[in-house]
DNA sequence: CTGAAAGCGCTTACAG
DNA sequence: CTGAAAGCGCTTACAG
């Protein structure tokens, strides 16, 4: 029998045989050409049913499972979704993290996780390296981004989705994002503790983010509404947010503004860190000063007092910007590309 | 002049044009073939140092920037890194991440992150598709794995270290790992709180997860060596670990036991919520039971009083396993395959 | 030390 | 609706 006649099984003559079951393998069971079975396999309409039948038994007869890089590579995407938070270090992105990551690992794709410190040039730099992997889909925290960042996310083409902030309500040609009004869940807190019969009232951040600017405006214009506004009211520090900080934020206030009688902190890292040091110094919580938190952290509910706060939909945001971003990869159009999931004004012991 | 003998810029001709800059354009540019090309940029040796550096300066002056996918698919070996963690609603863990993915990308690797949230199958799952990807290596949280996933690591070829914990000293054929001796730790706070005085220690846990058991089984040793040893004295909750938890314990031992004189509990977060508990039950800590913590989390120097605990490093331990594994890529032996980075007893008022 | 060629495993115009 | 062929952008035996 002349050898050289007889159909060569691909792989026995390659020098670099991978032993991976291959498309062609399951092509080859079915009786079918490769590009039919690529096409069956991905669902893609104009295909003969009875075939997709058999393509689809024979691929999984023969464990099939495609190869990221050589579809990567084909089609020009790869089944990556990129994720852009500010830090690891803040429960807030790490639970959009959790959700997004939850979400986007049920519909097949893998998360490619950047963190950027709040810093705008890291972020660009961190983008230019998961634009590299092709990713199918974007997501990126906030609203604020340089040039170049901005650029780049357009000229991808990569569809993207932005967590935690909206855009003004007036903004045409809006991106799309699921977040809710951070200047809103500012104001709406201070009116609470401005409708409990505090006068003086106090902001005191730290990070000093975009979204934390966002919950000065709202703390502002509540204030100035009731015409209780004063610039000495607000203490500003751009170190990142730790109970300790809150501790001497706290400490600072009391001595400089001995009248102030409520105090609006902008994350409840903070607010925690500022009710054991009320318990520590003494200072009585809320009858000499009511204290506040934002975004309800884990402990919240089992300080003394226990703290008022803001709950902050966060899993809920980074599921749904998933979803939403599934969506747009799928071509379609979401039906809110704006989608505000609102917030909760959370009272407790110590207002 | 005749068309068809000018050298056809590739792209140009190609029905599916990228635009990207790829190797040999470099290599055009540069002068030799794309195989050296290719060699010059890997930094293999036995290519003329002339050159490698035609070939650099080429390189730089377009703006290359390998394919990933491609790179991938020709070398079956991707730049990802996978990393298998628990959860990312414990500190821990989102400190183990951020260590060691900071490390990895210093040296150009992409982290691909899993959470298992302690389920040997969802584990086993999340290995097989990282796999898919060919990552370059794998870090991967303690040393109990289901026969599956130790036989997919093993047939995988992947270079692997494990976080956390360190095998038994005698074993043979250990695998690569860094961490710290979890049974050591657990006795070695225990006789801390021996050393103070205490006689009726209890031990107070939840999650139970491999790591919790090892500081069980520290704390038994040393009240077995003091004689102190009583079953009744554990309290083991396998729900998850939080605040919440910590103080239902706390106020669940006192009543049950209230001769116990110190609780150490297995996590911080449980340690803060019964420190919580016992302010708001007005239970005097140290002097009516000392309370302990483990890990040193967040927020527990700023307790009240504050937290004795052990300290852990994590973030040295995901830097330094994503060295060694840097150094397996490279198919270097490490210096130390189990790396034992230790602990510290931290003490502070509650005991 | 260098290059031509094959190959990695897919997708996708193109032609039928 | 289907298939043959080209192509994605690299790496790597192989031959020299």
């Amino acid at each position: 029998m002349p050898q050289a006649h007889l159909p060569l099984v691909k792989n026995s003559k390659s020098h670099r045989a991978t032993g991976r079951i291959t498309l062609s393998d399951v092509a080859r069971a079915a009786g079918v050409s490769s590009s039919t079975a690529s096409r069956a396999l991905r669902g893609e309409r104009a295909v003969d049913p009875a075939l997709i039948e058999r393509v689809q038994v024979a691929s999984s007869k023969l464990g099939y499972v495609p190869d990221p890089a050589a579809r990567a590579l084909a089609s020009q995407r790869s089944n990556h979704v990129a994720i852009l938070i500010p830090l690891l270090s803040n429960a807030l992105f790490v639970d959009l993290l959790d959700a997004a990551q939850k979400t986007l690992r049920a519909a097949g794709y893998q998360t490619l996780m950047g963190v950027t410190h709040y810093d705008a040039s890291e972020e660009e730099q961190l983008l230019r390296e998961q634009l590299l992997h092709r990713p199918a889909g974007l997501l990126v925290t906030g609203l604020d981004h340089n040039a170049v960042t901005r650029k780049l996310m357009d000229s991808s083409q990569v569809p993207c989705v932005h967590l935690m902030d909206l855009p003004a309500t007036d903004q045409a040609d809006a991106p799309y994002c699921v977040g809710f009004r951070q200047t809103e869940a500012g104001a709406s807190l201070t009116r609470h503790l401005l409708s409990q019969g505090r006068k003086r009232i106090a902001f005191a951040a730290a990070q000093l983010d975009p979204r934390v600017m966002q919950r000065l405006y709202g703390w502002r214009s509540a204030l100035q509404e009731a015409g209780l506004y004063e610039p000495t009211l607000e203490f500003l520090n751009p170190a990142p947010s730790s109970l300790a900080l809150g501790g001497v934020l706290f400490e600072q206030i009391m001595q400089q503004r001995p009248a102030v009688d409520a105090i609006f902190f902008c994350n409840d890292d903070l607010a925690q860190g500022a009710l054991m040091a009320a318990l520590r110094l003494g200072v009585s919580v809320p009858s000499r000063v009511a204290i506040a938190g934002f975004n309800d952290l884990t402990g919240s509910d089992q300080m003394l007092p226990t703290l008022t706060t803001v709950r902050t939909p966060r899993a809920r945001i980074g599921e749904a910007a998933a979803q939403m971003l599934l969506s747009l990869m799928r071509g379609e159009e979401p039906a809110t590309p704006q989608l505000d999931l609102g917030f909760e004004i959370l009272q407790r012991q110590s207002s």
